[in-house]
DNA sequence: ACCTTGATTAGTCATTTAGCTAAATGTAAT
DNA sequence: ATTACATTTAGCTAAATGACTAATCAAGGT
């Protein structure tokens, strides 16, 4: 598939673009995420790798936490989409954003 | 559905995209679209639609020929994310531009 | 080495999507 | 009014997608 349509289509998801948005926060593991969105760590991680390949998240495992978080070096499509991205404020997004400052995955997971 | 995920998934299909990357040469009207994409008129017909309903795309009635072009009065967000579609340079949108500056409604429809 | 816990993969299922053809609608010209 | 042609709607099919559960993999701590 097209690179760019492979972005668009990550984008294209109700889910997937409430997960861009939290990780705007903070970097997170799977199982925050999950809690946060409330689908099964399955969907979730299935989502988080479709945008991994769309290259517009990347991951590292911190101890047995696997995190996500925005892509570091991007290239020039993806850095300027990503800031459009972040432009977007909507109560959806702001409620995520809010309750992901408050998740401690000491807590959840 | 959320305003940006529709316009995102508008954008997140090859023959969208295409069409997206074709409007920004000149307005053009189904049938000549039809002739450069090769599909048939009524799915050309729909996705139009879809980019029209995310707000990409307008139409306007030239006698018997409907045409379609890249929204006129765009919001920022639209604004910003058409600017940089615009900068998106492959081989097959470069193609697809020849073909459509080339395209004469009066010879095709 | 084993067990616990977080994440991913595999397999299923329901829904959505993109394509088609045929029929309907709209516009202009005869 | 009738015909011709461009477009849209309706109805269908095949493929893709997003969700789930169960099973497997990976890492750490006991």
């Amino acid at each position: 598939m097209n690179e760019y349509t492979k972005i668009f289509k990550a984008l294209g998801d109700e889910t997937r673009l409430r997960i861009i948005k939290m990780l705007e926060v903070k970097k997170m593991c799977v199982c925050e995420i999950t809690s946060i969105i409330g689908s099964s760590a399955p969907t979730i991680s299935n989502h988080l790798k479709i945008l991994k390949e769309a290259g517009l998240i990347e991951q590292d495992r911190d101890e047995k936490y696997m995190n996500y978080s925005i892509v570091e070096n991007k290239n020039e499509f993806i850095k300027n989409l990503l800031e459009l991205i972040e432009n977007i404020d909507e109560s959806q997004s702001r409620s995520d954003k809010e309750t992901a400052v408050r998740t401690d995955r000491a807590h959840i997971c």
